[in-house]
DNA sequence: CGAAACGTTGATCGTCATCAATGACGGTGG
DNA sequence: CCACCGTCATTGATGACGATCAACGTTTCG
């Protein structure tokens, strides 16, 4: 979902303001800007200052699958530093962002002489990892109504605005298909007339989601 | 799918040769044993000498979803000690599997004071990630027919052998789906009538592949 | 004793019904 | 023009039930 890793983005404040400084850049951009292009080699790696992007696949069929919101000291093409490899995903912005710029090989230097970058950028890729399992389970196992629920909750909780374009990449659905499960949800009193409000408490909630283990 | 990392491998005969060998145990497991529980506590962390394990969750509606296999050279139990929680998934041994047993806390404490055991979890962190993604991605996106392809191709390529049990699990399905979907290829001349041979070329799959691509 | 007969078990698959999810087309309303 | 939704048809995927078959061990009878 929308992942901020305030640690990261204190010691980026840091490093910023140290002699380390001058190697890194402040970069802006306005929503629908991309960051990093799939497939593209990178020559940045980006920290987000401030500001939500979406990291996105897109698979050969033209269909959008969102793993992720990046929010506040999220890091981005650590990956392809560290593999080497080519762009993973898409990052693009979906509100106005800055993000500070290191480039390619002075980060992979520091990678590994700059401990508390080392640890950072460590957890960071374990936090990912357990996250992505976690989802890719239940979006499996699960039917899309299940997932949707979840989702909801979750943007509940954190005040977030998006588009329905994303929520439904993030499901990886269509719009329609997308609208369609909300209008059920509604019908079945889950969800308010109007928006995307939950309508239900803490325990109605379990015990909905609880309905789907038969 | 079926992982390993030949170099981990190879810098744990090392590890277990030297001064540090004391700390390092190994272990046996015959198959359906179980190196690590989901939600359980863990007190080693282990590299995989020789065998192969499945990887997997287990979700509240007692549905199974193999997230890989991990071979010669695979670790595991790390991405619990990076974020000091609770075990994601099951391990479970499918074959004979013999393994290395670091202590947790020694394991911890090694993997930022050791640069070269610090890369070679960084770089396997990124690679799972990576391939995580991947995965999640199209097992999302295109139907059930496409997913189990594709994983026929690399069971080919490898050469394993796997239950008609677990393929079904990594394809989040049950048995009964898995062999109506073998079935349904079967009639469409796409694997032989016995067993999971492909029946094509590389560019026959290539062209039934985009197929799925509308 | 040994061979035929029997019963149990698990794996597989035909069939049918059902649910989940999508795609297409057209209408409505801002 | 675009976002949204009603409707209908269709595809994708599953679950339930029952028949079949092979594997295996045990019993029974000559």
């Amino acid at each position: 979902m929308l992942f901020t890793n305030p640690d990261f983005s204190a010691y980026m404040e840091q490093l910023a303001g140290s002699s380390q400084g001058g190697h890194i850049a402040t970069r802006q951009y306005a929503p629908g800007a991309m960051l990093l292009r799939q497939g593209e080699n990178i020559h940045h790696v980006y920290i987000i200052r401030e500001g939500i992007t979406k990291c996105y696949m897109r698979e050969e069929n033209g269909k959008d699958f969102i793993f992720e919101f990046l929010g506040q000291g999220e890091v981005t093409g650590e990956l392809e530093v560290i593999r080497k490899a080519a762009c993973l995903c898409t990052i693009e912005a979906i509100t106005p962002v800055s993000a500070w710029a290191i480039p390619r090989d002075l980060f992979s230097s520091w990678l590994y002489k700059d401990a508390t970058l080392n640890r950072l950028v460590m957890e960071e890729l374990a936090t990912r990892l357990a996250q992505t399992c976690i989802r890719a389970s239940y979006q499996q196992i699960y039917p899309l109504e299940y997932g949707l629920l979840r989702f909801l909750v979750l943007i509940d909780q954190q005040q977030l605005h998006l588009s329905k374009k994303d929520i439904a990449g993030y499901l990886a659905i269509s719009v329609r298909s997308f609208n369609r499960t909300v209008k059920q949800l509604r019908e079945k009193k889950v969800l308010a007339t109007e928006g995307l409000q939950l309508h239900l408490s803490e325990q109605q909630l379990e015990a909905l989601l609880r309905r789907f283990d038969d």
